[in-house]
DNA sequence: GTCTATACATCGATAGAC
DNA sequence: GTCTATCGATGTATAGAC
């Protein structure tokens, strides 16, 4: 279920994909190396920083090649965003998707919130809408949705009705993730209190559990 | 107490400031002007689509005149970032110090939440670190501090002594005010739980009160 | 002192040769 | 499919008009 996204992607329809098995294998191997350049350089000097001659580079190319692979800058960010939700995906679906109850929910609070703090690049990318122009296309949105699904399936399934509880749960993981990245990124300070928050708001919403 | 970081500040040492008074009121001015259209043009096209020939054109200049008031971009942001954290500051504590105990800290989460949604752009640049190669100066970061210990100071004296209960407060209002730009910018779906997030932290906090 | 014209390096992106 | 050459736009430095 979570294999609908995998890191060697073929090229989305806006970049012509040629016509044999072979140069459709090679052209998307390229693609995946310029995104993992691109991650790499990101990481180093901002998401924001990136520049497509120093990406070329990065891939033994000249700038205008990278056009064969992406349709402008914004595109590969968009590329990134994919990658990016698709592992969101799995890291907060996978291992959830094989607990019950409350396990599972401390465990998908956990996993949201390591996941989203282990790659501060990562995280700026898919959660704040940073990047001047970008947004992302409603294809490398789709996993979005889906984890969102799944964490509503686990907070009905442990018998919390509360309208409100959705909300209230993404709010708080998202307030541990972002206060831990902008005040002691590479740290632990909020990441320690997940389970506190996760009791405190089941606490608050299934009192009777 | 607030009155510290006026809209109109005087130039900061990187750029001249003239002799006289007169001359010195004008460029105070002047400067204000170029920050009021910056604010503007923010709101209108993207913190991060500010540009130099088109701020300048906002306030009948050529680009290269802006230098005249501000050292380069960033100190620009620099200024917008002082102006903001002064109405942070000013929004959050100046209610605030009138009341006391419990209402006092409920309202301070109200106020922080207000705060930060009404004005995302704002939001943006003092709350998320997102504009390449901009990092606020010690000075303009002052009034930062100065709101998170009267926080603080809210918190211990409604008899909490939690050493996390600050972090915790923190990251459930930064998590409601992420959520809500992020997820429903204009709206309140997120803004309306503010009552019930401070109340679920006070119940966890100081159960007997 | 204030503002401008000019210039320059760099950026994303395109055209066309090979 | 990759290159060189180039375009328009950007942030910014400088020289000089008034």
């Amino acid at each position: 279920m979570f294999a609908d996204w995998p890191a060697s992607d073929p090229a989305p329809a806006s970049v012509a994909v040629p016509a044999t098995d072979r140069r459709a294998a090679r052209h998307a191997a390229t693609r995946q190396e310029i995104l993992d350049a691109a991650w790499a350089m990101a990481r180093e000097r901002g998401l924001g920083s990136l520049g497509m001659r120093e990406l070329a580079a990065a891939v033994n190319m000249r700038a205008p090649s990278l056009y064969q692979y992406f349709g402008s800058k914004l595109e590969i960010y968009d590329a990134m965003f994919r990658e990016g939700m698709g592992q969101a995906l799995a890291a907060v679906g996978g291992e959830v998707d094989r607990r019950q109850g409350l396990d599972a929910l401390r465990e998908s609070g956990r996993r949201m919130v390591e996941f989203a703090t282990s790659d501060p690049v990562r995280a700026q990318l898919l959660f704040q809408r940073t990047i001047p122009g970008f947004e992302p296309s409603p294809e490398s949105y789709a996993p979005a949705v889906e984890m969102s699904g799944k964490v509503a399936a686990l907070i009905k399934q442990v018998g919390i009705t509360d309208p409100q509880a959705m909300d209230m749960f993404t709010a708080l993981m998202s307030g541990l993730i972002n206060q831990q990245l902008s005040n002691d990124p590479g740290g632990t300070r909020w990441i320690r209190l997940v389970d506190r928050v996760v009791d405190m708001f089941l606490a608050e919403m299934a009192p009777a559990t």
